[in-house]
DNA sequence: GTCTATAACAAGATAGAC
DNA sequence: GTCTATCTTGTTATAGAC
């Protein structure tokens, strides 16, 4: 194993991407200054803007870095269950499962980072900040349209916009579920520690029962 | 109806109250400058220091003014579902409607600021900024506390750490539903306009039905 | 209570030496 | 590719006139 061969250069870029994914997650992004994203990286101030543009622009690389891959696993597995199902509609566990699965496996990798990076994610969602509001759709657009074509597959007799809204329902209840194992949070201290893939699967149970209840009323006329 | 004998000092509090909440709720605290906030209030920018101390004192009051009032309300329902009860446990859907109803029809406010607010909360619930994640805290324990209690004696064969965390995911879900009615999101654009009535009655169709699922397999030993 | 002016500092970005 | 030094702008906060 070579020690530090490589330690510049190609090295910086992945130093800095780590720094800034922990640091964006723990302040936000205008929180985070560069100044604290070089210090804790041990690179120059200069290096961000030589290596990346922009703050906004290192911001965005810090999500592609994980979220194309993910994505496309999400993809993959949704592919491989349709290939298995030949042309039926599958179960729709089976779709959240694939969905929310892979996220959670990631968010499992606290080593690698993928637990941080969930967190960030889950967390930015609900930051409408412009430039990544538009950024995220764009790298989001082909799994969500494909999930949620499925979906409408499974649950042909369910109306789309209460597919769309429990799918944005679980989403909340996923970025949640990510950011309490460490996190802040009003019930934080009430948790025993506990290993991410017990929380997993709370996760996927209280999921399936939410999507799987009885529609609400509409409501009078 | 006077316009404005009283357009000073009372009022000035006030406005700088509501220009900050909308701001706040859109850019973020880190995001929000002191310029912007007066500039929207049309007050001078020396009113927040005089009348609120700091930046972050205003954040504080921001949040206190609508959650002290949203957390009393919310013992009280609990405390007339209990008085009726008798003694008797709760049923779990009576709890999970008391809080998270109560917290949905601020949410329907859109003209007095309910709506606005609850999408900050829900924002800053995932924005751990030290100073407001420990006052959040403060401002939550008794309601938090009292609700938990309730849901464990309504629910005494469900492991406590599962309620936590079903609790803890219904939060999510509450979260992302209000921000979701006309924020950001992945799905934006895909939602049909819709009242918030019946937004409410779908989440809680939604959190009941998590609440409910059949308990996760603890895995293997 | 309200205002102007300014102090004191931190931010992102870049020019130019090495 | 990396560094230092610096430019420009924007930030919170406050002193002091009105």
């Amino acid at each position: 194993m070579r020690e530090d061969t490589s330690k510049n250069s190609i090295d910086t870029r992945s130093r800095i991407l780590d720094a800034a994914e922990s640091l964006f997650m723990e302040y936000g992004f205008d929180g985070t200054s560069m100044r604290l994203i070089t210090g804790q990286a041990g690179v120059n101030l200069a290096a961000i803007n030589y290596h990346f543009g922009s703050k906004e622009l290192l911001f965005q690389e810090v999500f592609r870095r994980r979220l194309t891959d993910l994505n496309r696993r999400r993809i993959a597995v949704l592919d491989a269950l349709e290939a298995e199902a030949g042309g039926a509609p599958l179960k729709p566990s089976r779709i959240v499962e694939a969905f929310f699965g892979e996220a959670l496996r990631m968010a499992a990798d606290v080593e690698g980072g993928g637990h941080t990076f969930m967190r960030l994610l889950g967390r930015t969602y609900t930051e409408p900040n412009d430039f990544v509001r538009q950024f995220l759709a764009e790298e989001y657009a082909e799994c969500v349209d494909r999930f949620l074509a499925a979906l409408y597959r499974a649950l042909p007799e369910v109306e789309r916009t209460e597919i769309l809204w429990r799918f944005h329902f679980m989403m909340g209840a996923m970025s949640y579920a990510i950011a309490g194992t460490d996190a802040l949070q009003l019930l934080a201290g009430k948790f025993d520690d506990e290993d991410p893939a017990r929380l997993a699967s709370r996760l996927m149970s209280f999921l399936l029962g939410g999507l799987r209840a009885p529609l609400a009323d509409p409501g009078p006329a």
